[in-house]
DNA sequence: TTTGAATTTTAGGCTCTCGTAACTACCGGA
DNA sequence: TCCGGTAGTTACGAGAGCCTAAAATTCAAA
């Protein structure tokens, strides 16, 4: 008795693979069993074993020693889950005062323990927002979620000005670092220097533009950014 | 490598278990084998199996075909969920309006996925509420709760004046129910009359007087109340 | 004091999820 | 084309936590 049906009870592990895989296939092309493994701390057989069994249950497609892609249903489900992480998420630093830097661990419990109702009284009490602390879309309740294009501050261009959009929450020193050179999603800068060989950039915060920071080039990589003035020229 | 030990990793049924074997020594005496077994719902062997390992971690006593006792590491454990419970529900009811019937169902999933520091951040927020909607008192930080003692209102005398302290937050539909009669914890009536051979009391609340509530007998026995003032004569 | 009902424990099994060890498939370079 | 390294899979096993059936214990009533 497997195959694609309603109302699946979907266990805490179960859940946490959909999410991985779903964030997994975010970068294009199918989510191998490694990556998978190394993205929920398990050993590769362990994702063989529930890939198989995720497969049978019409959450996801497997083409062995190629990879998976979630199914319409397995897609759904991992959305809903991110739509949970990234509520509560919202909810714990507009609320409670958490820092941008400690939400992601706390949201990786709760997303497992919250129902459908607690998740939307609190998207009410915010206001439904659209993004998360870190910049990333909100999936709404039925599963739909704003695609977006970025680029990276490592490849924006020298003179243009740009505006940060979005950073990982998975890294909690990496926010403290970057909210500590003044840096949040919706702050804009131009970009002022970049060294070649994979070097750093240097930008001014349009806010205080006489305070220049320099920013090493991976985690320039890591600033996902939108291009909001070309350079003339 | 068992026994007492710091740092336990209490998982959720453990911590379900504690909780559960808690609550029933509240009401004197060990707690029995099929007590729990009900209070958990799961089969009485399944209890048997737990408690062995419960046993050998050091978290209670076990005394063969006879129950078991928390060990006070045990009890630490049990008060550390009893206030995360009742500072979840507090929270839910109080910042996102839930009603006190479906809180409990809410914080039995929370009380395992929150961290301390939520706790403490909700317990903030709130003011340090020493009472849950249900007028449970909430344990301290350090595993302190106030020992109290009521009469249900099934036993107050007729003729006195009393006030509702305490009612249980398992039963949604109970709690519905004494809610549309007006009743909450804090509410104050006088006892008007009572039915012989376990039959209804008759109160009027101190507030509308005018309006008469009939309570079956059941019921008026889960009503926790203190008597404000005693009937005179 | 004996017996029988109720409670508890033991025995044995199942599922879920993880792990290690060993085997297989894929793919790029010689 | 072959060969070896990497990635993926299969085989096997462990622990948690649940179950049912059977055995052991308790306790109260005859």
């Amino acid at each position: 008795m497997s195959g694609p049906s309603k109302g699946q009870v979907l266990t805490r592990s179960i859940e946490d693979y959909l999410k991985a895989i779903y964030e997994l296939e975010q970068d294009g092309s199918p989510a191998q069993t490694s990556a998978i493994a190394g993205a929920l701390d398990v050993a590769p057989p362990s994702v063989s074993g529930m890939v198989k069994r995720l497969s049978e249950a019409g959450l996801l497609q497997h083409v062995p020693y190629r990879g998976v892609q979630l199914t319409e249903e397995g897609r759904k489900a991992a959305l809903r889950m991110v739509r949970r992480h990234r509520v509560v998420e919202t909810y714990l630093t507009t609320k409670l005062g958490y820092d941008w830097d400690s939400v992601h661990e706390e949201a990786e419990r709760l997303e497992h323990a919250v129902s459908d109702e607690l998740i939307e009284r609190m998207a009410m009490a915010l206001g439904s927002p659209r993004y998360d602390p870190h910049g990333a879309p909100i999936p709404s309740r039925d599963g739909a979620i704003e695609q977006q294009s970025f680029v990276a501050l490592a490849d924006v261009p020298v003179g243009d000005v740009a505006e940060l959009r979005m950073v990982s929450d998975k890294d909690a020193e990496r926010l403290r670092f970057i909210g500590s050179l003044g840096l949040k999603p919706g702050v804009s800068f131009e970009v002022l220097a970049r060294q070649p060989f994979r070097g750093p950039t240097t930008i001014g915060l349009t806010a205080a533009p006489s305070k220049e920071q320099v920013i090493g080039h991976e985690l320039a990589e890591s600033l996902l950014c939108v291009v909001v003035e070309r350079e003339v020229g």
